[in-house]
DNA sequence: GCAAATTAATGATTTATTCAAG
DNA sequence: CTTGAATAAATCATTAATTTGC
């Protein structure tokens, strides 16, 4: 085992996906070593729900300890983590609404909570994005907040020295965007109209 | 000031090194020259739509020829133009709707397609799908047909094919927009010279 | 004519969905 | 079923086109 040859195939804030599709058209999947779905999940619940480039770098070097990983896999792992971890908590939420919800409320005129967006973590490639040691409780994503959503902004963090711990530090409301209503024009504005022609290359 | 370039180290160029520097509070992204755009459309229309990685770092290296990008660019703006020509189309078919459908849907007998998945070109691993290797479909990344398959006509993507060059002609995606009169000759402010051109790669 | 202020395009990121391996 | 992989949809952010006042 430990032999994806996963090459990382380049995936993060670079590159969306496409396996390495040679002439092979098995698509074997990475499988996580117990160690290192440890690491990951203590990555995780320290508050880094979504780490930066350069982070998933270390990460995945701190991982291939255990087993071949690419940068891909790991850009994967969390985003499946938070996109289940916020999906599992809609559904308890809802059921909890739901039970407390008696009846349903008439969605008038009135501000009903309809989205519960969350602005993720760790964005900017290139954020000094680190963490530090704080324990606490773990859970993050979703502050459940009955009405207000929660996004974890990005956790105070200090370079701290400590490679092979990761702790939670604390979590931030994000303020949400303003901005106005963009609306949506279609138009597109490169028409060559007609023409014709064709690239030859080597 | 067209011209802006994205000298030396260049854009944001793939994972591979990425700036792992964060020195860097200006997040310049990449303007496509003209001809890069030229290309770019030229293979979009061409029915790949989803060109799979070997095939975007070949046509990141074309690209190149004009000014520098990176593989992710080339990724980025073939995952932008599908969704935006896609959520274009689906606004033009809604309108469309909306004036034929006076009356609501009526939901039986047909059994109406309503699924616009498009499997259509370069999808995925293991197929070396190099754009159209039969010159039958050319998958033009289109699907509406709700009900009577009239009305909106796909761009006419002509298969040509080839391993070593794309080719395209005929028009862009339609777009019968009133508000469309560039009458004006700087739109692009290139070499429009005729409607052919011819470069040759080495 | 020119720049600051607006608006429209569109590159880059993140989230939601879907597909399929195990 | 769980979950890694891939993609489409939604969103954010920056750049180019404009408009506008001088």
């Amino acid at each position: 085992m430990g032999d994806q040859g996963q090459e990382s195939g380049g995936s993060r804030p670079s590159y969306g996906g496409e396996a390495e599709q040679r002439n092979e058209p098995v698509r074997s999947r990475w499988t996580p070593k117990p160690e290192q779905i440890l690491i990951l999940e203590s990555i995780f619940n320290s508050g880094m729900v979504n780490p930066p480039k350069d982070e998933t770098v270390r990460i995945r070097k701190m991982l291939e300890k255990f087993g071949s990983v690419g940068d891909a896999n790991v850009f994967y792992w969390f985003q499946n983590r938070r996109s289940r971890s916020r999906r599992r908590q809609r559904q308890i939420q809802a059921s909890l609404t739901a039970v407390e919800l008696p009846q349903a409320p008439p969605h008038g005129g009135g501000g009903a909570i309809q989205f519960d967006q969350i602005n993720a973590a760790g964005f900017m490639p290139g954020s000094s994005l680190s963490f530090s040691a704080n324990s606490s409780s773990s859970s993050c994503l979703m502050g459940s907040g009955t009405s207000s959503s929660s996004g974890i902004t990005e956790n105070t963090c200090i370079p701290h020295n400590s490679h092979d711990f990761y702790s939670f530090s604390g979590l931030q409301e994000l303020d949400h965007n303003p901005i106005f209503s963009h609306s949506d024009a279609s138009s597109l504005h490169y028409p060559p109209g007609e023409l014709s022609f064709f690239f030859l290359f080597s």
